[in-house]
DNA sequence: CACCAAGATGTTTACGCAAACATGGAACCG
DNA sequence: CGGTTCCATGTTTGCGTAAACATCTTGGTG
């Protein structure tokens, strides 16, 4: 294997200037060269690269975007990543940044308060980025003191930001009304909701469309159970929910929270979906492995990375153009663990 | 809320010329107001910063790091956002990287080949990164073709990768042998494992020392069964194992493939862990709740991610620092898919 | 009171690159 | 064959910042 060295003593990095000598041209040509503009001789062209090949070269970023006032760097500014839903966007939109050219800079914020965002705009502005793309729940956004740094396009992902801003987002919506309509038209008579954090819009659209859904069935809807994505606060519902005969189907907001909810029924020893039929949302991977296969939502983050990165780069190169939003539609992924009611 | 608008038209950016007209000083004064220090008049320091407040200034990155030569970036490597481990230490990473005031370049590699890791280097060069983490499976760095490009210090995380890279890794080693040891000291006879793609560094060390525990111990290494990380490999392999009534334990070399042979357990009838016994390794989200909770190998992540960034930091400051190879130990989790075999 | 030290502030310069403009030579035209 | 075009290449300049150096102010000292 080649040693791993770095550069030799007193070699700095080599320049424009240095190649330039080397190649016994002017550094403007090797400019040329380097953004392979057409106009350069071919023999002239083959000199430099051989030049540049020789030195090492390379262009130096920062050189580059103070002149063209350009980073080609987009910002990424999100919480920790603990949920599988940033994960997944996060992959979405750094293989699409990279995909137009776009580097994605990382700025994770510790914790989801007003004051960590704000410092995360900070940093943001003072690094090199064109734009940013803020995967958030969005809360925070609707507060007044929240001001976004002028001059630097954002879109936001994941949200109910209001309008002014370029929203994008899966139709969550959409998956709930898919996942209860799925247990109702199954013959369910009832569909418990064991619902996400009061604090994320995506919880609440759920939430709200779990909850019309059945509304406009004609069923009244149940009380709400309030989960906080884990696991472990799905196994506690369904602990509470396992031990009435009259509960035959829930909606979990995630796949965790159905997995606990799973756990607690096996526990109790309800069958599933015998006695209890579960729709989660996500489509985790392992998902399809559940003890029962898990009928769920999935999302499609990579076509929401893909307009995120679009919209952004639109943004970036027209700075007027007016806000919008748009939803990408879920899909309902049937498998096991749900089935008609016993009779 | 406020109207997330950009800047106003004919509003560039201010620069600190700017400032300074403003402000009445010279530029350099509004420069060492900026970087804090010392020799400024507190009435002439009050006066920059007001002005700099009016104007919205914010110090540009470009400039700034084209006259010092360093960035505050530091570049991360890695293939595709899918696994656990990797999100675990990205999010370890970036958390160090901003608590040492660096931004994250993420660059995402698109598929595990030679070509698209030199691309990602081409990038990373040619970005302002002052250093890099490379989080990969390392078989790739061992081959002759694959150079560094020179000067840019690096740390390898997770790999086999030779002596001249600094490397930072879980003792993948001593977590198989937490796994196996438990489950023999249970009082299984032989214990089979189920392990990870043969390109991966990580599954190698698992699937070596698994296999060094049960030859100290005196027994014959049961055939390794290969899979490649997902719940449907482990899946595969629990069916053939369930059938076999002489199968009494099994080692996953992660928890996925864990769920995968438990899911296959359950369908073919046989008790876990009352007929076999089964370990996983990650300790991913959820794992304590699945059916039944998983006794797992625990990876620090977090003190991986330090480590790195330190001495990431540290060769960046000092390129000519030895490299060196450092392991950070495993946590055996018990929970309940391990009990003593049937007598 | 002349002189000096120390701190505050200003001026010059260079970082590496690429746009804008300048130059020089070859090909083509009537 | 004079003039026009076009293309390859060179020269100048400035992006925003901060180091290095220069200058000015202030207060203290012999």
């Amino acid at each position: 294997m080649t040693s791993p060295r770095g550069s030799r003593p007193g070699t700095a990095r080599p320049s424009m200037a240095d190649v330039a000598r080397l190649a016994g041209v002017s550094s403007q040509t090797v400019s040329r060269v380097s953004n392979g503009q057409a106009n350069v001789d071919e023999a002239t062209r083959a000199r430099v690269l051989d030049a540049m090949q020789t030195l090492g070269y390379r262009p130096n970023g920062a050189a580059r975007a103070l002149k063209s006032g350009r980073f080609h760097t987009i910002g990424v500014i999100m919480t920790t990543l603990q949920t599988l839903g940033n994960i997944r966007t996060l992959d979405a939109v750094a293989t699409e940044a990279v995909h137009a050219d776009n580097a994605v800079l990382l700025m994770p914020i510790p914790d989801p308060t007003l004051r960590s965002v704000s410092g995360a705009y900070q940093r943001l502005s003072a690094q090199a980025v064109d734009g940013a793309v803020i995967i958030l729940e969005a809360r925070f956004l609707d507060r007044a003191e929240f001001a976004l740094p002028p001059g630097i396009p954002v879109v936001v992902i994941d949200s109910g930001a209001g309008p002014g801003y370029t929203v994008v987002d899966t139709d969550q919506a959409l998956g709930a009304r898919q996942a209860t309509a799925h247990l109702l038209s199954l013959g369910h008579r009832r569909v418990w909701h064991v619902a996400g954090p009061e604090t994320s819009f995506s919880a609440a659209h759920r939430s709200e469309s779990w909850e019309g859904t059945l509304r406009a069935a004609g069923i009244e809807p149940p009380p709400l159970l309030r989960g906080d994505w884990t696991a472990e606060s799905g196994y506690r519902h369904g602990l509470a929910l396992g031990r009435r005969d009259d509960v035959t189907a829930i909606f979990a907001a995630n796949d965790e929270m159905a997995l606990g909810a799973m756990r607690a029924l096996h526990e109790l020893g309800r069958a599933v979906p015998g006695d209890v039929s579960i729709v989660g949302f996500d489509d985790m991977d392992g998902a399809a492995s559940f003890w029962p296969p898990l009928t769920t939502v999935r999302q499609d983050f990579a076509t929401v990375g893909r307009l995120s990165i679009r919209k952004l780069l639109d943004r970036v190169a027209d700075p007027a153009s007016p806000p919008d939003t748009t939803v990408v539609p879920t899909d309902l992924v049937i498998r096991a663990s749900t089935a008609p009611p016993r009779p």
